[in-house]
DNA sequence: CTGAAAGCGCTTACAG
DNA sequence: CTGAAAGCGCTTACAG
């Protein structure tokens, strides 16, 4: 391995200009640059980044961790899903963010130990962390705050001294899907909604009421349906739905994901109902897969390059603005959504026209 | 930080009597050990990784490498798109094998650069990789064979000094998927192919040659439609498909992929044949998407697990096995297929019964 | 502008 | 079984 060391001695110069020249500083002269230079060309001089890391105590590697269940879970077990895939979606913009600030993304093989977790993230000298916190009451969170490595969420309402939150407007996205549908004359809306009990679900099915009531409809409760955000349990959901109400009873469904919507297309085709024809279905999300379904599904588009730009920038910041730290925690960032239209959605049939 | 000097001192020994305890030597007294476990749990006391890295001269950290066309791509900038989501669901395993064998998983920001790239690696000492290869010529995958770091490649034949690959039985598949269509009484088949001239591909081409002569089939390369992997080429090569012959003159599709099989699906369904009905269509890979598509995709399974498994326990051997290097370069691991009936397969009907 | 020296936190022959 | 010492490859005050 070749090593600063041979470099100096090539280039007639001591270890400290070296490491001088390589990091920047304007104490070195042009010339003594120029040989370095030359002599890190000639060997294929590449610092080690391990020895820079202990000596800096900081690596550039940003890890990304998520809280998901409470059970051993590790980023892809969990983002493997087919519910997840959104988030899956996300990591390509995660990595190409962070590679382009030349930091390395590490995924920590992290024992599902409370304590010894964010001591092993320390351990590891990460920069930084972006954190997909599916399940907020995950302890680890709250060790994550209290240890003030800086950290972005998504998805998630944390805050601490040194980390904020990135997400969309969900609210208003799921307002919008039902809007949209009450403009085409829907009146009977039913919601299959996931983790009402987290700020995503939460906030999703709030906007569907938002809805209802800004255009005078009446809330029915009975129309929510409470569901897993994966596409078998929108699917067995939708099933019950069929089973206990009539046909006409209610005229459209927003889904609270894309893939939980694929779920509901294929049960309504089982039971010979048509889309949109009978039924006008909304996801949401927009995941690559929208394009392709039976019919192609309007959804509500999540900016997932703008909601990660936004994180990694923000995070990135947090890291060199150094120690500096926000006790107040830092402003949440909120990404706008955005209606596609494609061809679930259409004007109501009225039961006579049927 | 509490450093392993705070241990020791707390604990009356030397630092290197408390390494050796770390470290799991003989060579400590039950006494001293015991005294040691004291002060760590009392002082929360957690190795500094990074220190261990840089005298241990490698780090257990695995790195995930992809290459992927002569872009600056990233590992998820590829495995993002919809045509590589089977290798998406691979990387769940991934990285549950290597947490499970204690590794850190890391996507490096790698630039480029030809040169520097197995340098750099180098230089974060990887104990070694899990690389996925889709552009057998990148310049990149000669230059790791040589650097002699191991590495398994998936899906790739690439063997070098420390490295050997794992791949599905391809041939085997694609043979196994056009006899379950010509069991059923298919005699003109189709098959849009992708990447014949890489190793999946082409083996997957072969097998669905092998078996039209096996069943003493004419074999028609007339029938052979190259497209891309993704769903969107499969898409256009179907409908271009659908205008250049006579609805009877083919009554089945191989496709190359799930993915490319979903494209296929939409282009049918918009030209209103129904699947089986008038057109039977079998997938490659067994997505969990296969289950909800319309209909539910009959496919050929491969063994993700076992893939990644083989892959992993090979790499950490190879690891662990220390420089021991394999000249010959090791024997590839080639894992079995399945073939999985669902609804998109059919037996033919003979025109004139339509 | 430059170098000698100390130090980051650990491990590992070497002696005892 | 244990400790003092050297060393992994780098950076950074400190002097000059």
């Amino acid at each position: 391995m070749v090593t600063s060391e041979q470099v100096a001695r090539l280039a007639g110069v001591s270890r400290a200009t070296v490491s001088r020249a390589l990091n920047g500083s304007p104490r070195v002269s042009a010339e003594a640059r120029k040989r370095i230079q030359e002599a890190i060309a000639s060997l294929g001089y590449e610092p080690d980044v391990v020895a820079q890391s202990l000596v800096r105590q900081r690596s550039r590697t940003i890890a990304l961790c998520l809280f998901y269940g409470d059970r051993k879970s590790t980023v892809f077990s969990s983002f493997g899903e087919t519910q997840h895939y959104f988030y899956l979606d996300m990591l390509r913009d995660v990595e190409q963010e962070i590679a382009a600030a030349h930091y390395d993304l590490l995924l920590p093989s992290s024992p599902y130990a409370q304590k010894n977790y964010v001591r092993s993230l320390q351990m590891r000298h990460v920069a930084g962390i972006i954190a997909v916190a599916m399940n907020p009451a995950d302890a680890r969170i709250k060790a994550l705050l209290e240890a003030a490595i800086p950290t972005v969420f998504i998805d998630s309402i944390s805050q601490g001294k040194n980390s904020t939150y990135v997400t969309s407007d969900n609210l208003e996205g799921s307002r919008q899907a039902t809007e949209h549908l009450i403009q085409l004359g829907h009146q009977r809306i039913v919601t299959l909604i996931s983790g009402t009990d987290g700020p995503i679900g939460s906030a999703r099915l709030t906007g569907y009421r938002q809805a209802l009531q800004q255009a005078g409809l009446p809330i029915d409760d009975q129309l929510i349906y409470p569901s897993g955000w994966n596409t078998e349990e929108a699917y067995q959901t939708t099933l019950t739905l069929l089973q206990e109400r009539q046909p006409r009873d209610f005229t459209a469904i927003v889904a609270g994901s894309d893939l939980m919507a694929i779920g509901v297309l294929r049960a309504l085709h089982q039971h010979g109902l048509r889309v949109p024809g009978d039924v006008s279905v909304v996801g949401f999300d927009d995941v690559n897969l929208c394009r392709y379904t039976e019919p192609p599904l309007t959804t509500i588009r999540q900016n997932r390059a703008a909601m990660v730009q936004a994180a990694v920038q923000r995070l990135i910041s947090m890291i060199e603005s150094e120690d500096e730290q926000h006790a107040s925690g830092l402003p949440p960032i909120i990404t706008p959504i955005e209606l596609v239209m494609r061809e679930s959605t259409g004007p109501v049939t009225l039961p006579d026209q049927a």
